[in-house]
DNA sequence: TGGTCGACACTTGTATGGTAGTGTAGATTA
DNA sequence: TAATCTACACTACCATACAAGTGTCGACCA
C-alpha cells in the first residue's frame, strides 16, 4: 500500500521543491512573498544551488516568478488563469470519464472504492489535508484506470492554478461532503458505462470550484493579481 | 511582426535548453543518445551549471531522463505515451474550437489567415522547418483567440510525446497540402459557428498522425521503445 | 580457466567564490 | 527645496572545485 506522506526523498534539491511547492499551495507563502536563495539555503543547511534548481522547476510550474538580476517572488492568484485552467482540465478530465466507460481496469475499480471509503472518513474527522489528497487520489486512479495516466501528470501541472483557491475553499462550511456524492455520481455512472452521464457528472464536480471564486476572491483581494 | 526564428535569447542555460530541445525533435539527437553534461559543456563554451539546469528542463518536459549517478539518455519514443498525449490534446483542441466558435478575437481571425497563407508558401518550397513552424503558430492563434492561451501552454508540454513522430511523418510524399486543408476546415467551422463540425474538424486533424503511426513505427524500430 | 575483488574512469549532485545587473537610499548640487 | 548623481547592498547567474555513487576492466587467486 502506498504511503499516504511519503517521506521526502531523492535529491536535496528534490525534497527542497516539494517542500516549497507544499508551503505555497498551503499559502504558508503567501502571493507577493519575496523568495531568497540564498535564505532559503542557510534556512534549511543547504548551499544556493538545490534551492536553484528547486526555483527553476517552480518557475516552470508557474508558482513563482523568476525577475533576472532582481529576486524571486510568489505569484499573485490570477482568476483568469485559474478558470483558464479549470477549463483545460474540464476537457481532459470529461475525456478520460468518457473512456472510462468503455474500458475500465478492474483493480483501479476496487482501488476507487477504497479511496472514497478513506476519504469519507477524511471528511468526518475534518481533515482538510488528508481529504485533499485522497480527492487527488481518486482523480489519478481514474486516469489510470481508463489507460491514460498521462492526463494526471497534465492536469497535475495546470492544477497549480487551481489549488491555492481550493484551499481557501474547503473551509467553508461542510464542503467536503458534496463533493464525495459527487465523486460517487461519476462512479455510479462509469459503472453503467453511460458517457454522456459521466461527463455530466464530471463536468458538474469540476465547475464546483467556480461556483465558489466570487466568494474567495471577495474575501482575500490581497491574494489575487 | 514576429521573426519566424527569433534568435536565441536569455540565459545561458534557456539557450542551450533551447538547442538541446531543437535537435532531440529534429532527430539530431536520436532516442537513446548519451548526453554528457561535461561535453556539452565544453562544446558550447559554458560551464556545467547553465547545461544541467537545462538538463533539468528537458528532464521535466520528458524528453530525457537523468540517471542519478549514472547519465543522462535521451528518452526513446513510446508508441503508448505518443498516443496518450494525442488523446489529451484531442481533448483540449475541441475543447478550444468549440469555445472559439462562441467567441473569436477579431484580430486572430486575421492572423489566422495570414497564417495559413504562409504556411501554403512553405509547403510548395517544401520548407518542412518553416512548415510546422507556422503549423504551431496555426494552434497557438486558434487557442489565444478562444481565450485560452493557457491551452497551447498545456499542449505544448504534451506534445513533447508527439513532435519527433510528426517529423518523421513529414517527409512522405505530400503530407503538407492535406493538413493545410484540414486547418481550412476547422476555420470554416468556427466562422460557420457551428460546434460540433469545427470539433469534429479538428478531431479528423488530431487523428491523422494517428494514421501515420504504423508505418513510421515500422520504418524506425530502433527509434522506438 | 573461471570467478572474485578492487582500483579507476566516469557520471550526477553539492558547495563556494566571483561577476554583472538592478533598485535604493543618501549625498551633492543648482 | 527639489532634482540628479553616486555608492552600496542585494539579486540571479555562471564558473570552478569537490563529494558521492556506479559501471567497467584488469589483476589476482582458487
Amino acid at each position: 500500500m502506498n504511503k499516504p506522506f511519503p517521506v521526502p526523498q531523492g535529491s536535496a534539491a528534490q525534497r527542497i521543491e516539494a517542500e516549497l511547492r507544499r508551503a505555497i499551495v498551503a499559502l504558508d507563502l503567501p502571493p507577493g512573498t519575496r523568495l531568497s536563495e540564498q535564505e532559503i539555503a542557510g534556512r534549511h543547511g543547504m548551499s544556493r544551488q538545490p534551492v536553484r534548481e528547486a526555483m527553476i522547476a517552480l518557475a516552470r510550474a508557474r508558482l513563482v516568478e523568476i525577475l533576472p538580476q532582481r529576486g524571486t517572488v510568489v505569484v499573485k492568484i490570477s482568476a483568469r488563469k485559474m478558470m483558464e485552467a479549470r477549463f483545460i482540465r474540464e476537457a481532459i478530465e470529461t475525456a478520460v470519464v468518457r473512456r472510462a466507460c468503455s474500458s475500465f481496469d478492474r483493480q483501479s475499480r476496487q482501488r476507487i472504492d477504497d479511496l472514497l471509503g478513506m476519504q469519507e472518513d477524511a471528511a468526518r474527522r475534518d481533515d482538510h489535508t488528508g481529504f485533499q489528497r485522497y480527492d487527488e487520489m481518486f482523480h489519478v486512479t481514474l486516469a489510470e484506470g481508463a489507460g491514460c495516466p498521462l492526463a494526471w501528470d497534465t492536469v497535475q501541472d495546470i492544477k497549480a492554478h487551481m489549488d491555492r483557491v481550493c484551499q481557501l475553499s474547503l473551509p467553508g462550511a461542510n464542503a467536503m461532503l458534496p463533493l464525495i456524492a459527487q465523486h460517487k455520481a461519476i462512479v455510479a455512472a462509469i459503472d453503467a458505462q453511460d458517457e454522456a452521464k459521466a461527463e455530466e457528472a464530471m463536468r458538474f464536480h469540476l465547475t464546483e470550484i467556480l461556483r465558489a471564486l466570487p466568494r474567495i476572491e471577495a474575501e482575500h483581494p490581497e491574494l489575487f493579481e
